[in-house]
RNA sequence: GCCGAAGUGGCGGAAUAGGCAGACGCGCACGACUCAAAAUCGUGUUCCCUCGGGAAUGUGGGUUCGAUUCCCACCUUCGGCACCA
């Protein structure tokens, strides 16, 4: 063993762009169909090519590269495809700030983060790597577009969007966030915009995406898709205006109070303020209109201020006892939930009664809790939300238990006024966006014929090379003299092109699909390859994905599925989540803090394998944490131990008792079952302790010298395999180093030896009234009986008993014996 | 306000079908090697103590022979949603 200059220290550098070089050439990580073998695919979210990979990069992809592996040693045939999300604004930016064009700034950071990528020493089979900016890829991008618009899934309308006035471009829901909502890229608060913008119908599935069945999802996600969601039940009740007769719906939750409304109130936008408004009220109700509109989101939305709002003039009949009241409009009536109409029940809302009470309008007390006394309408400081019996309600007066609202929809749609209804929260998916940098929407506006769908034969409708960015902020597309000219392909005559693109969450919700024939055209992936690979087995990524790309994915497959494109009811069958890493001041990583760790420097002082082993080790993968340089020489000291202890040999010739080999292999037994088990579920900074705490072990024993007998070589066998996954290069190298078949990777994962794991003593613990007063080592297999005797014999158990009589004493096999007296 | 997650040594974190709290690592201390230092190796390291023990997993209760783990209430931190009818 050992080189040929007789030193053989562990020289990272080396040693991994060898194999490296060496994995490449050899194709090792090439995934191809072989129905012979289970498949497994794995997968992890791809990257933004912002030009640098940070260390983020390295703690998503190389646990998710570890478990591909521990998946691929398992006997499965996994495919672990990378490639890069590669539209999007910042290519934009740059092209304005550096005049460099978005295509040219793209391909030189691809270029650039797949280097850096290679140091991972991750099993990507480049073969398959997608490029989602690339014609070839975002020409299906367009042609879902396509299918989504001829199902009806994709529809035109105008409506108020969110705009971010510094990327010039409107956002989707998901994209706006925090109290000041504020643009998610670039932290600008967003104005409204009413725009005629592309929708995608993700409220369709808004229901069936609350369903997780049949998916290893965390709870943690699945709960904040279904808060996204926001599934409320309740009743839609159809009021009538009482002088024209207009019908009025409205949603609530409650149709218990309906006998306690006393007005209405619309929102400021809703269709029907202008042709109810009487003459008299006109001024004042416009004027509020016109100001409530131009108010933004912030301050109309705020929670604590003030309730403002108009008498129409106007009234309605509440259809369940035929009383008149009156019709306001306020701000605090929300156009874009529910019918943008509601009842008000002020005894029983917050809202209603803060309303009731500003502006003197009657409050009617119509539900009695039964814990609270009799309520009065004079007496009450706020209003009653909690249930209870109906009360001042005609014939439905009484009811009263947990069914009282599916009671009263019963009573409403036996009278024909109205019926229990679902409302969700979800809004559907605006994919207008009016940038360059993204697939262009293949749609022709023809003067003659209306909105027609680029023909399929014509696609990809290519993005113009000769494009400039003017102050304007307006889109390169909108601006170039020619691009946007075009026959309508119906009827032959002039038309102009959609200008806009379509968002990178598009893009991104397939890009799993792309993975699986890269290169195919006559169609978006190969069907061979889709039946094979299709499910994804494994997907790991960052939780702030949950409401966005994660839901629109779903959404994605689902749609697809019903168009007979997809099988199955979910793209995804497991999900896992990685936490953060964080600073070594615990601050979230940035340029201007000054925090951030690059992983070349890190790669270049300790090598890949430390880099990835410390990832794993630092932190619950699934939690992060903040980073610490000191922490890091800790996990390259372990690797430098295991290089000498694996490959140095021993001076002393003891030879090594039955009792210090029997020990070795129990130890690397039980090492092989729990990091088998960790694998598994993958907590990976537990695969770490367990081989360090393995490699202490086996140093000691080497000391006593079990260098070199079977177990020893068995052990070592067990150990690299073990460590494979998570340090490629150097398990590689002592493999090769001890003369074993090339390559480590492709080994079967070893099997726990359950009898050579077995202890054959342990520790009997002994409590005395639940206090740990005495250890004492009896044989694994000891009878209850004799534990109970032994514990009771003990010299220091008994002085604790203080020579009283045990009242009672429990004895778990193998664990302890708790005497209580 | 609503939904969810988390609180364990000086630090990062282990341990939950209820059974030795603090694995593993960092840091620190001491020792070996060295003229010396670094590196490396070894030993120790929750706190208090009258060296018999005692206390301790955010706080207070409860269930149990026994609770970091289960139940109730509260405090703190973080994430998401929020005039959503």
């Amino acid at each position: 063993m050992g080189e040929d200059n007789g030193t053989n220290v562990y020289d990272p550098a080396m040693i991994e762009q060898k194999w490296q070089q060496r994995w490449e050439s050899d194709g090792l990580y090439h995934a191809d169909i072989d129905h012979s073998q289970p498949k497994h695919y794995a997968l992890t979210m791809l990257p933004y090519p912002s030009g640098d990979l940070h260390i983020g990069h390295w703690y998503a992809m190389t646990p998710s590269d570890a478990r591909a592996r521990y998946k691929r040693m398992q006997g499965y045939n996994v495919m672990f495809p990378m490639g890069f999300d590669s539209f999007g604004l910042p290519a934009e930016n740059a092209a304005i700030q550096r005049n460099i064009h978005p295509r040219i700034w793209t391909e030189k950071n691809i270029e650039h983060m797949r280097a850096q990528m290679k140091t991972m020493g991750a099993m990507f089979d480049w073969r398959r790597e997608t490029i989602s900016s690339d014609p070839s890829y975002y020409r299906w991008t367009q042609w879902f577009f396509i299918q989504l618009f001829r199902h009806g899934l994709a529809y035109r309308k105008e409506s108020p969007v969110d705009w971010c006035p510094r990327c010039n471009t409107t956002l989707a829901r998901e994209q706006v966030w925090g109290d000041d909502r504020h643009c998610e890229r670039c932290e600008t608060p967003v104005i409204k915009k009413n725009l005629v913008q592309w929708f995608f119908k993700t409220t369709q599935y808004a229901e069936e995406m609350l369903h997780y069945d049949g998916i290893d999802w965390p709870e943690r996600v699945q709960n904040l898709q279904t808060n996204w969601i926001g599934r409320s039940n309740g009743a839609m009740v159809t009021f009538k205006t009482a002088r024209e007769g207009h019908e009025l719906k409205i949603f609530t939750t409650r149709p218990d109070t309906l006998w306690g409304a006393t007005f209405m109130v619309l929102a400021p936008e809703h269709e029907l303020v202008k042709m109810i408004t009487t003459e008299g009220q006109k001024a004042e109700v416009e004027a509020y209109v016109e100001e409530a509109i131009r108010q933004t989101d912030i301050q109309r939305e705020a929670t604590d201020k003030e309730k403002t709002g108009v008498f129409t003039g106007a009234y309605a009949i509440n259809p369940v006892n035929g009383e008149e009241i009156p019709i306001w409009i306020a701000d605090y009536v929300l156009p874009s939930y529910g019918t943008g109409a509601i009842m008000a029940v002020p005894a029983h809302d917050q809202r209603d009664f803060e309303f009731a009470r500003t502006f003197g309008l009657n409050i009617r007390v119509v539900i009695q809790p039964a814990d609270m006394e009799p309520i009065t309408e004079e007496e009450m400081t706020e209003a009653v939300p909690a249930k209870g019996t109906m009360v001042n309600s005609g014939e439905l007066s009484g009811t009263t238990g947990d069914d009282t609202v599916a009671k009263v929809c019963e009573w409403l749609e036996g009278k024909g006024i109205g019926h229990a209804e679902v409302q969700y929260r979800l809004r559907d998916w605006l994919i207008s966006r009016q940038r360059y940098w993204g697939a262009p929407i293949p749609i022709i506006h023809c003067p003659e014929c209306g909105i027609i769908p680029v023909p399929e034969k014509d696609l990809p409708v290519r993005l113009p090379e000769d494009v400039e960015w003017l102050p304007t902020g307006e889109s390169p597309l909108k601006l170039h003299p020619t691009w946007k000219q075009v026959r309508c392909p119906v009827c032959g005559g002039q038309a102009e092109r959609d200008t806009d693109t379509m968002d990178t969450f598009m893009c991104s919700s397939w890009y799993h699909l792309r993975y699986l024939s890269p290169g195919y055209d006559k169609g978006p992936w190969d069907p061979a390859e889709y039946d094979y690979w299709m499910p994804v087995d494994t997907y790991t990524g960052g939780i702030e994905h949950a409401n966005m790309h994660l839901m629109y994915t779903r959404f994605f497959h689902k749609a697809l599925r019903d168009m007979g494109i997809t099988e199955g009811h979910e793209p995804m069958l497991q999900l896992r989540n990685q936490g953060m890493v964080l600073g070594e001041d615990s601050e979230k990583m940035s340029k201007s803090r000054g925090n951030t760790v690059a992983p070349d420097v890190l790669v270049n002082k300790y090598g890949a394998d430390t880099v990835r082993a410390y990832l794993f080790f630092f932190s619950r993968w699934s939690q992060g944490g903040p980073w610490s340089y000191s922490g890091i020489e800790g996990t390259s000291r372990w690797l430098r131990r295991v290089w000498s202890m694996i490959t140095e040999d021993e001076d002393g010739s003891t030879q090594a008792s039955e009792d210090t080999i029997r020990e070795l292999r129990r130890k690397v037994h039980q090492t092989l079952g729990s990091i088998t088990h960790d694998f598994e579920e993958f907590e990976f900074n537990t695969i770490i302790s367990s081989l360090m705490e393995l490699a202490n072990n086996m140093a000691q024993f080497k000391r006593e010298g079990a260098y070199g007998s079977p177990a020893w070589h068995e052990a070592v066998e067990i150990y690299l395999k073990m460590m494979a996954p998570v340090t490629p290069h150097i398990a590689e190298e002592m493999w090769m180093q001890l003369g074993k078949p090339y390559s480590i990777h492709t080994q079967q994962w070893p099997a726990v030896d359950e009898e050579a794991a077995k202890e054959d003593e342990i520790t009997l613990v002994v409590q005395v009234n639940g206090k740990v007063r005495d250890r004492i080592v009896v044989p694994a297999d000891i009878a209850e009986e004799d534990a109970k005797a032994i514990a009771l014999a003990s010299e220091v158990v008994q002085r604790f008993m203080e020579g009283k009589p045990a009242r009672k004493v429990v004895v778990i096999p193998g664990r302890l014996v708790n005497i209580v007296v």
